[in-house]
DNA sequence: ACCTGAACACCGTTCAAGT
DNA sequence: ACCTGAACACCGTTCAAGT
């Protein structure tokens, strides 16, 4: 058998995308095998290889849309004239939700380690400075004398906190119960941080 | 075949479990198997059946002698006569270093998902807690007119935050080199948020 | 009683062979 | 040119059968 040419190859590519999005949606990182995305889209399984190079390019490609809907998420859901610091807060809760709505392919940006020998390439490294990035525009104007190197470091110690409380959170290592108390927490977490660094304390 | 006896049962099940021990520190969570494990200590796999549930069993028991390490290694470090602050950075200090030194082991315990249908086991809760309250311990003394409950969410604010950096860390997903860059973001974390938190700034 | 080895239902990846 | 299906080397888990 074969010749369907029933799709091109980047139909094909994005059915693949797509099938395995539904699939780590509903059964996690550990549900995902390239023989169920195949299936699927309705393909076997050699066809994926023609269109990816392996399962972890697969991956890496849907983690990529996720940072990408990610960070669309937490730009949109900023109110434009709010003051800096509440605009900051929204920066965390806008995480948050969006963490709690797909925790598996939340997940997976972090759960997927890249083979050892191969670095983390470039783009996927640009995507997560981004998030930063943001972080740090909003820190700008509330850190006074601060140096730009050391808000960029407020960025990275701040959203690592926030992050850290999600994912311990999510993978129920925190004793908390619910969405509001982790929003709750990580909002102790960036009032007491910001209070450090904005006034004069220490 | 059968019938070896060379080993009672208590003694396979400490010879898988340094056997699985030392997968993971060389080849990560991913690298590990039942057979790999059986291999190693000289046994099939059909073995380590009679010994252990499951590899999630055999995974949980790993993750617990983890804890019970990092939790003394935590202790052990703490230089009793010095002020309450410096003790409480130590405790990061300490939980960096063990999550650098063994990061495969370290991580296996945020990596592993506990199977859906039941849920986290009590005791590795109380693991958990037990962290947290080595933290709470430190933070108490500092802590001035904030309540109890106040207190037990600086610790598990700023804990997720030391967490978090260390992950992100350790995934490569922070822009920075070296470990005492680390260290450094985590004293930075820890500094601005105690200042919040201890002094009346909010 | 203790352990094996083969079986079952799954993996990721490759590639000769079909249309 | 496009896709398949079978193959290879792996999985976790079970269990009849051997000593």
């Amino acid at each position: 058998m074969a010749r369907r040419s029933d799709h091109s190859r980047e139909e094909i590519h994005e059915m693949a995308l797509s099938a395995a999005e539904k699939i780590v949606r509903e059964q996690g990182y550990g549900g995902l095998s390239a023989r169920k995305v195949a299936g699927a889209i309705g393909y076997t399984v050699g066809t994926l290889y023609l269109v990816f190079d392996n399962l972890d390019d697969l991956i890496l490609q849907v983690n990529s849309r996720t940072l990408d809907r990610l960070h669309a998420q937490m730009l949109q859901e900023q109110s434009a004239h709010a003051p800096a610091r509440e605009r900051l807060l929204q920066l965390g809760h806008s995480y948050i939700r969006f963490a709690n709505e797909d925790p598996h392919r939340w997940g997976m940006i972090f759960e997927h380690r890249f083979p050892p020998e191969q670095e983390t390439p470039a783009w996927f490294r640009v995507k997560v400075e981004r998030m930063f990035a943001l972080v740090e525009a909003r820190l700008e104007p509330l850190a006074g004398e601060h140096s730009a190197n050391e808000i960029a470091q407020a960025a990275r110690a701040l959203w690592s906190g926030v992050h850290g409380i999600c994912i311990l959170a999510i993978t129920d290592r925190l004793d908390i119960a619910g969405v509001s108390s982790v929003q709750q927490l990580t909002q102790f977490l960036m009032d007491n941080f910001l209070d450090g660094f904005i006034s004069g304390c220490n």
